[in-house]
DNA sequence: CCCATACTTAGCCCTTGCGCTAAGTGTCGT
DNA sequence: ACGACACTTAGCGCAAGGGCTAAGTATGGG
């Protein structure tokens, strides 16, 4: 549970910036290597590659190097946090108009 | 569309905070003057304000002052940017699965 | 063996982000 | 009128983020 807030924090962070996001849109069509990836942004090679890092250590994408060639590829698995925690959100928000929906058919009980 | 990239961008700026998420979760179960959010927080309250102007910058929450009271609430229809976003990554991919597809039952294009 | 390729490392710069304190403004209660 | 209350503004300090250049390492091809 700290764990899973902590991994959270972590998809968020990486996912705030628009070369990341857009990573992960290239990558949804399958892998390419950094190179073929930074060809995309208007940057550099190492500050891209700090873009590929970020991704890769809060969990978005997976990469391995063969020869002289790292190749990456999304793991979609990790987007189903963010899906995750936009399901607790329409949750809350369910739990509340039941909430007030019991508070207008039974009125008894305050919630505030 | 360049309008709703940085509308995008903004949005996830603002969840990638965990103060920030915090109070998106809190405000799901009900509005909330700043005092009251700002107490759940271990920061002082010109730090928290700081927050709350974000989130609203960012159209995550919308406040009214009222008095020296001023009160937050959630705006949820702002989270639908993530949630479409999620949605095209998930449409993104799904095509990809169909081009594979395509390729092993009919092998004559090329898809890269 | 040698050069081009594909990163990778190191280090610098500048802006932004997040937290703090101190002091200010506008309301409300008595 | 006056003090307490609920922010609000101003400004500071420090760490992190994102971009750059320069130089290094390792691999593949000829």
């Amino acid at each position: 549970m700290e764990q899973y807030a902590a991994e959270l924090d972590g998809v968020f962070v990486a996912l705030a910036d628009p070369t990341r996001r857009a990573v992960v849109r290239r990558l949804g069509r399958g892998p390419a290597s950094v190179g073929d990836l930074a060809r995309e942004f208007p940057m550099t090679l190492p500050s891209f590659m700090k873009h590929v890092r970020t991704l890769e250590s809060n969990g978005l994408i997976r990469t391995v190097k063969s020869g002289r060639v790292r190749t990456c590829a999304l793991n979609r698995e990790r987007l189903a946090l963010v899906d995750g925690w936009l399901a607790e959100q329409r949750r809350i928000w369910e739990e509340r108009t039941d909430r007030l929906e019991r508070f207008v058919t039974d009125p008894e009980e305050d919630g505030q």
